[in-house]
DNA sequence: TGTCCACTGGAAGGGAGGGCTT
DNA sequence: AAGCCCTCCCTTCCAGTGGACA
C-alpha cells in the first residue's frame, strides 16, 4: 500500500513560480513603480498625523488599476511603521532624559500623549501600547460596506479592540453607532485616517449625508484628530454632492492616470523578479501582457492577471517556462471565467430574467422589450409554481444585468407603440445556457419554449 | 399639433429578518 | 417579551417621455 495523497504529485512538481502571492493585485510591494510623485504627495499630506495635527481629507480619482489603493495601502504601512519607530524612540529616549527636559522638547506629538498619561507608567505595557497605535489607518472598501451604519460600525469596529465591545451589524441607532465611533476615536487619541475606496458605490446607494458627518467628526471629537481619504475611478461623482460636502472632503486631489504598456512592463519586470524562478518567463511574455493591458485604459490589475493565469495555465500543462501561447489562453480563460462567476452569484429572480432573454434570443426574436421578457419571465414562474415578481422590479433586475455587461439595452420608443428598453445578450448564448442550467432552479426549465411574441417592428 | 402607447424610473412605504435595549 | 432600529427586497403609485399617428 502506497501512503502517497492526491496533492503530492502537484505539490511537489516543478512550478514557474517562486511566489505566486507576488501577483496578486492585493499584494503591496516594497516600491510601486511610476507612482512616487502620488507617494510623496500623500505622504506630505499625511506627515502630519505624525506631528499630531489633523492631515487634510484628500480625494483621490483614477480607473481602475492605476494603483490607488496600492499607494494608499503603501503609505499606510509606512505611517504606522514611522509611528511605531517614534514611539519607540521616545520610549528609549525617556529612559535618559527628565520630565522637565522632555516637557522643553520640540516633538509635539509625544508631548501630547504624554500629556494624556501618567509618567510613572512610562515603562508599562499599557503605555507603550497606547503609544504605538496613536496613528490609525482605516481602510474601507464601499463595494460592500456601503450604507452610513456599516461604515460607521465598521471604522469603530476597527478601533475597538475589545471583542465584547464591538457594534452590531443591525440593531443600534444610527445615532447612537457614530457616539460610540466618536468615543471610540477619542478613547484612541491620535490621529484616525478613514479610508473610503470606492466612495462612489457609498453615496449611489446611500446619499451623503454619512460624508457630510465624517467630514465634520473633528468637530465633535475632544480628545483626538481624523481626516478623509475618498478614493473613486469615477471622474464625474463630485458632481452629485453636496457643496459643502464637495470643498471640505476635496481639500486636496490627487490623480492617477493609466499606465502606458512601457510603465505596465516595468511593474511586471519587478513583480516577476520575485515571483518566478530563473529563465521561467519567454521575454516576449510580458511586454505582450503589457500590451494587452494597456489597451484596456492601462489596467495593472488586468496585467498581473493576466501574467499569472498565463503561468498558472503553463505549471498545469507541466511546461517548464511560460510562452505567449499561455498568454493568449489566459485572456480567453479570465474572460470566461469572470463572466461563469457573474452569473453564478446572481439571485434567482435574476437568473429566471436572464433565461427569459435567453430563451427568447434562442427563439430567434431580435428586437425583444421589457414587456416581452416579463411575459416569458411570468411563464417561467409559473412552470416553477412560483410567485412572480412585478414589472417594476424587472425593470430594475433588467437594469442590473445591463450594468453587469452580461446584456445591453436601449431605451427607444415606437411611437404609438410605447416607449420601452430594447434588450440584446452581450455574452454568447449557448454557454449561457449550459451556465445557467446548472443550477438546481433551472435545471428542468431549461429547454421551456417562450410563446411566439410579435415584435413591436 | 395633440393624442396615445408602453413603458421608464423616482419616491414612498411595507414587511420580513436580524439584532439591540430595557 | 416588547419595543425599537437597520437592511434588504419588494410593491404601489405616478409623473414623465419619445415619437408615430390622426
Amino acid at each position: 500500500m502506497s501512503n502517497s495523497n492526491v496533492f503530492d504529485d502537484i505539490l511537489y512538481s516543478k512550478s514557474v513560480f517562486n511566489n505566486r502571492e507576488v501577483l496578486r493585485f492585493t499584494y503591496i510591494p516594497h516600491q510601486l513603480p511610476h507612482r512616487e510623485l502620488q507617494i510623496n504627495q500623500l505622504a506630505a499630506i499625511l506627515v502630519a498625523a505624525l506631528k499630531n495635527e489633523t492631515p487634510s481629507n484628500v480625494f483621490i480619482y483614477g480607473k481602475t488599476g492605476t494603483g490607488k489603493t496600492a499607494v494608499v495601502r503603501l503609505i499606510g504601512k509606512e505611517l504606522e511603521k514611522k509611528a511605531k519607530e517614534l514611539s519607540k524612540k521616545f520610549l528609549d529616549r525617556s529612559l535618559e532624559i527628565t520630565i522637565e527636559q522632555f516637557e522643553n522638547g520640540h516633538n509635539k506629538l509625544w508631548r501630547n500623549i504624554y500629556n494624556n498619561f501618567d509618567f510613572s507608567e512610562i515603562y508599562g505595557q499599557d503605555l507603550k501600547n497606547e503609544l504605538t497605535k496613536s496613528v490609525n489607518y482605516i481602510y474601507i472598501n464601499c463595494q460592500h460596506v456601503d450604507t452610513q451604519y456599516r461604515v460607521l460600525t465598521h471604522i469603530a469596529n476597527a478601533i475597538i479592540s475589545d471583542w465584547d465591545d464591538r457594534l452590531p451589524l443591525t440593531g443600534l441607532p444610527t445615532d447612537e453607532v457614530y457616539n460610540r465611533l466618536l468615543a471610540s476615536i477619542d478613547e484612541f487619541g491620535g490621529v484616525t485616517t478613514i479610508i473610503l475606496d470606492e466612495i462612489d458605490k457609498l453615496v449611489e446607494k446611500s446619499g451623503d449625508d454619512i460624508l457630510y458627518n465624517l467630514t465634520r467628526i473633528n468637530n465633535d471629537l475632544k480628545n483626538a484628530k481624523a481626516n478623509i481619504i475618498g478614493i473613486t475611478n469615477n471622474l464625474k461623482f463630485t458632481d452629485f454632492l453636496d457643496a459643502r460636502v464637495k470643498s471640505t472632503l476635496g481639500e486636496e486631489e490627487l490623480i492617477f492616470s493609466p499606465y502606458n504598456a512601457a510603465q505596465l512592463q516595468d511593474i511586471l519586470n519587478q513583480r516577476a523578479e520575485e515571483a518566478f524562478n530563473l529563465d521561467a518567463l519567454d521575454p516576449t511574455v510580458i511586454p505582450l501582457c503589457s500590451a494587452l493591458a494597456a489597451q484596456e485604459h492601462g489596467d495593472a490589475r488586468r496585467a498581473l492577471d493576466l501574467l499569472r493565469v498565463s503561468a498558472e495555465l503553463a505549471d498545469r500543462e507541466g511546461a517548464n517556462r511560460v510562452v505567449e501561447r499561455y498568454v493568449r489562453k489566459a485572456v480567453m480563460k479570465i474572460e470566461q471565467d469572470t463572466v461563469a462567476e457573474v452569473i453564478d452569484t446572481l439571485p434567482p429572480q435574476s437568473k429566471l430574467v436572464l433565461l427569459g432573454i435567453l430563451l427568447n434570443e434562442e427563439a430567434g426574436s431580435n428586437k425583444l422589450t421589457t414587456g416581452m421578457v416579463f411575459d416569458t419571465y411570468k411563464e417561467l414562474c409559473k412552470n416553477l409554481k412560483m410567485d412572480s415578481l412585478t414589472q417594476r422590479r424587472i425593470t430594475d433586475l433588467i437594469s442590473e444585468l445591463d450594468m453587469l455587461g452580461i446584456i445591453g439595452t436601449r431605451v427607444v420608443s415606437f411611437g404609438r407603440g410605447g416607449r420601452t428598453r430594447l434588450i440584446q445578450m452581450c455574452i454568447p448564448v449557448h454557454s449561457t445556457k449550459k451556465l445557467l442550467g446548472k443550477t438546481d432552479l433551472l435545471k428542468d426549465i431549461i429547454n421551456f419554449k417562450p410563446p411566439v411574441q410579435s415584435t413591436l417592428l
